[in-house]
DNA sequence: CTCATGCGTTTAGGATTCTAGACACTGGAG
DNA sequence: CTCCAGTGTCTAGAATCCTAAACGCATGAG
């Protein structure tokens, strides 16, 4: 085997922020045979490397054509930014495929009344960003305002935090948080 | 399972015109397993997926890319030709991942000096083409005739044959022949 | 500190793939 | 016709993959 498909598995895998259980369980096989195919202790049949594959999810074709020795790609088209949310609360992702990333850079965009969710956020790290469109109101740690274009952020992601789009249309924010999350 | 690896196999192995047999000598491995593969009773191991395609040959990339639902190509850059032969006898196949083609159709390039080989070839069908540069000796079942550029063949591939580049530069050929050979 | 939770790794054994060889069929030559 | 050489298919058993369950190690909470 010359293709180091070992590797390549977790690349994808820490890329996308997953561990092997969590990996495991959306691929619904056992994080025995994650650990085992990453160290290239067996050579997975098709099916079950697609079944991995499925958990992320990312094609065969795809997970061939990745080209690891490629120098770091610098710039990115706006259709390139991995999308990692969902139609009312979209997160674009930067850099998404570069392994041993350590910083999260998102486009977010909320849709008009939506929110991060009705539980606070609360992970290692800080986080910033800047808003660019419409108005977004920020709960940090017990303290809440309302930023418009221009204003921007920056805060310990321990601190219990929420986002929520109060004005009347859609509204987007480019942040970025270290370590990486995504 | 979505994706039919089986048919795909299938149609690689069948558009480079080689038996179960013969793909397994090139690639290491049993004619049962192709034959298992095809009829997808196995799933593969990508390791013997990999010997497989490497007796083609063909990178999982590819394999896994081929679109087998689009329409047929129409048109080929001459670097979309695949290449055949070696560096004294180039030989480049339009078409050449089309499923059930019928026709072979060759960009032959001969070195100065180069030739098909010792032993005359034989085959069946019908073979015919064009020279375009260069000067050719053709032997088709005893006779021998010199072509030049504009000078033309065709013959039932039966009848043993031998070409053989007798100009002191390169000659190139189009040659078409049915049923596909290639 | 202890405990709980999460991580990647390892291993015995069941499930699947893969090989070696035989089988049945076809087309061409004598 | 027989014979030969080629084709794809099938099957028992060896080799490999995959699961289930445990292990050792971290980190964070009480």
């Amino acid at each position: 085997m010359s293709i180091d498909v070992g590797a390549r598995l977790r690349n994808v895998r820490t890329t996308f922020g997953l561990s092997q259980r969590e990996l495991a369980r959306r691929a619904g096989v056992t994080n025995g045979l994650i650990s085992l195919i990453e160290q290239n202790r067996v050579s997975p049949s098709i099916s079950s490397l697609k079944k991995v594959l499925d958990g992320v999810p990312m094609s065969l074709a795809e997970f061939f054509t990745l080209d690891l020795s490629a120098a770091p790609q610098a710039f990115f088209a706006a259709q390139e930014l991995v999308e990692l949310g969902n139609p009312e609360v979209s997160l674009r992702l930067v850099a998404a495929q570069r392994p041993g990333r350590l910083l999260t850079v998102l486009h977010e965009r909320y849709a008009a009344g939506a929110a991060t969710g009705e539980e606070m956020l609360a992970h290692r790290g800080e986080e910033a960003g800047v808003v660019v469109r419409g108005r977004v109101e920020l709960t940090v740690g017990g303290a809440t305002r309302v930023l418009g274009p221009g204003e921007a952020y920056y805060f310990s992601s321990q601190l219990p935090h929420r986002f929520r789009n109060v004005g009347r249309e859609a509204c987007e924010i480019i942040s970025a948080c270290t370590p990486a999350t995504f």
